[in-house]
RNA sequence: GGAGGAGUAGCGAAGUGGCCAAACGCGGCUGACUGUAACUCAGUUCCUUUCGGUUCGGUGGUUCGAAUCCGCCCUCCUCCA
């Protein structure tokens, strides 16, 4: 199995100059494991490591769609599994970096989503008309088990299991039957951490920062075929926040504090993601000498190094 | 100084004698997650593990029973001086 590094946590904590540190020093390249930096253009709110913070390490999987272009958990796998395979043949390391709970964990474990390649949204439109009990009660007929899993409440996937059996035959809970639920590389889970008000302090520094970079002129810019709330795009935090700033429908003040509420909620969902569904050596960050946690990241990584070569 | 109005859980806001530890919203906390995941959804939120205990500005009453009624006090808002 292949070797790879993964370093997750919350969002502002770190992640992207300690993957660059790592990657300098364990002769590295990064693979990014967020479902929005994908997206060309939109570099401000997403956080986008610049030219110069990357200083030098190649970086994969930023810049590699536009805003209007949608992209799945699928492609990430896909893209992912074939760049470890390409990095590791280079004779170098593997870090993935990013946020995205769920891309990561489909990209490393044994996740399948092949048997359900015509996804499409055309099945919420098609049940528009029912509520959530009706579409829930088709659920329980076709494939009880994933029905049991799910909240009747959460519209959104009972949908998408009815989906998954109306475009491929196959229930969700028989495709999930065939997997281990195994990690497939060989792969060390760095977490990034801190309290939980630094975490929030950072966040809401950031934010206004972000504005005070321009995020807002960013957005204008964008040409108006990417400025539509449907895209995928448009879903980040720091941008859908702003259709309502620019149609007069909030102030500034209430967009950018919405910005900073969602991204602290954000990053809570994250904690619990990486707490529960990976298994996480979490490092609490020294934000005043952050040099000296790059150290203890990297004594793991290198004993992870040596470990798995024997 | 005079006339009105208001003080309810972290915040906003219902409740106007028992069904009130107190609706609802926000915020917070916790969790779920297999092709929208920066998504979507759930639980929880006075103290206590249970029993139970202590609340609705303060205080003293009325009542079998008060956040709700009465007296006094404090604070805030509007209007008249």
């Amino acid at each position: 199995m292949e070797k790879v590094i993964v370093i997750v946590g919350p969002t502002s904590v770190g992640k992207t100059k300690m993957g660059v540190e790592l990657a300098k020093r364990f002769d590295g390249e990064v693979i990014s494991g967020d479902s929005m930096q994908i997206y060309r253009h939109l570099d401000i709110g997403t956080a986008k490591a610049t030219k110069e913070e990357m200083d030098g390490v190649v970086h994969h999987l930023i810049d590699i769609k536009n805003p209007d272009e949608s992209y799945s958990v699928k492609e990430f796998q896909d893209d992912v599994r074939r760049l470890i395979g390409e990095i590791t043949a280079r004779n170098r390391l593997p870090i993935i970096v990013g946020g995205t709970g769920l891309y990561i964990k489909g990209a490393l474990y044994d996740y399948e989503f092949d048997q359900a390649e015509n996804r499409n949204f055309k099945t919420q439109e098609k049940y528009a008309h029912l509520d959530n009990s009706e579409v829930y009660a088709i659920l329980e007929k076709i494939d009880p088990r994933s029905a049991k899993e799910l909240h009747p409440n959460n519209r959104q996937r009972v949908v998408r299991a009815i989906e998954i059996f109306e475009t491929t035959g196959i229930t969700k809970s028989e495709t999930l039957e065939k997997q281990d639920h195994k990690m497939v590389y060989d792969a060390l889970f760095v977490g990034l951490t801190c309290d939980r008000e630094r975490l929030y302090l950072n966040i809401n520094g950031r934010v206004d920062k972000m504005v005070a970079n321009g995020l807002l002129e960013e957005f204008v810019g964008l040409p108006e075929e990417y400025k539509n709330p449907e895209h995928q795009s448009m879903k980040a935090i720091g941008y859908k926040e702003l259709f309502a700033y620019f149609s007069g429908d909030a102030s500034l003040e209430q967009a950018v504090e919405l910005i900073k509420k969602n991204s602290r909620n954000y990053a809570k969902r994250q904690y619990t993601w990486f707490n529960n569904q990976v298994p996480v050596s979490w490092f609490t960050v020294d934000f005043d000498n952050f040099d000296s946690t790059i150290n203890k990241v990297a004594v793991s990584v290198e004993r992870f190094l040596i470990d798995s070569k024997q």
